[in-house]
DNA sequence: GTTGATGCAAAGGCTTTGCAACTAA
DNA sequence: TTAGTTGCAAAGCCTTTGCATCAAC
């Protein structure tokens, strides 16, 4: 298991303000995983946090991508996505709802680094492969 | 090589009304290969199609869409990129230019579907998979 | 005390909608 | 003819911006 570095701590690390709205979000976001601008609001609200308004959510939400703490993706239904950075994982698409899971399977996104690294693709300097699953579940009757 | 059917028979084979307008606009999307509105929008003028408005760039493209002859994509960038459907294909971003470009490369896209498929996901019904390079271009110095 | 962050409200960009006028079949 | 499309303008949604106030260091 891993220690985990206070919020404040691991803010501080990456050259931010300490602020109590900075921490509320970055925690939202590690109980939430992945979320757009609005579910995270939402969090922060219910966790009975410092009052954070839109803009600094969105305000926060981009700096700590900057840092390198969230990870941004765009989802089909127009809205913006913000994920905790784990590590590379996949993310399954549900179209009917909308809704995004992880799909945390460390051989899919190996066999295809493997696939890529012999692939040169002409002076592209890869960062990462983004997988998504797009579907649906199968309602249960 | 395969012949192609004139975009207005397709149209009508989809069930859709031949108009002047998704005939410009779809022969727009097959030159583009992929392109947000804004982008077919200007490559219809170009064209010296007849006048289409942004709504009708939309709801034509929305119906294309439904109609499995493009398939809608979000960008980075908080827009919608439409694609010419040519079965599966990856897509290179640029996180510079943010343009996106086809990577057609089957093996990719067989190492994926042979990895999942023996991958039964708890009742999720699996329709394509998306995958994304993300990365940048070097400059050329 | 400084420098940077937040709140508020207003502006902005992209997309959708409503309805009357039009047109493919 | 008539059901389906388009044009136009307005509304909508999400996101960003500007500036005064406030807080972290």
């Amino acid at each position: 298991m891993e220690e985990r570095l206070p919020t404040a701590e691991l803010l501080k690390l990456k050259g931010l303000r300490a602020t109590g709205q900075r921490i509320a979000i970055y925690e939202a976001m590690r109980s939430l995983g992945h979320a757009s601008a609005d579910e995270v609001k939402q969090e922060v609200g219910r966790a009975g946090s410092p009052t954070t308004t839109t803009a600094t959510v969105y305000n926060v939400l981009q700096d700590l991508t900057r840092a390198g703490l969230l990870q941004r993706r765009m989802s089909v239904n127009s809205k913006m996505y913000y994920d905790i950075t784990v590590g590379n994982h996949c993310h399954i698409y549900d179209k009917d709802s909308h809704a995004i899971t992880d799909f945390d399977d460390a051989g899919l996104v190996d066999v295809v680094n493997e696939y890529l690294r012999n692939k040169k693709i002409n002076n592209f300097e890869l960062d990462y492969v983004d997988i998504q699953l797009m579907g649906r579940f199968k309602k249960k009757k």
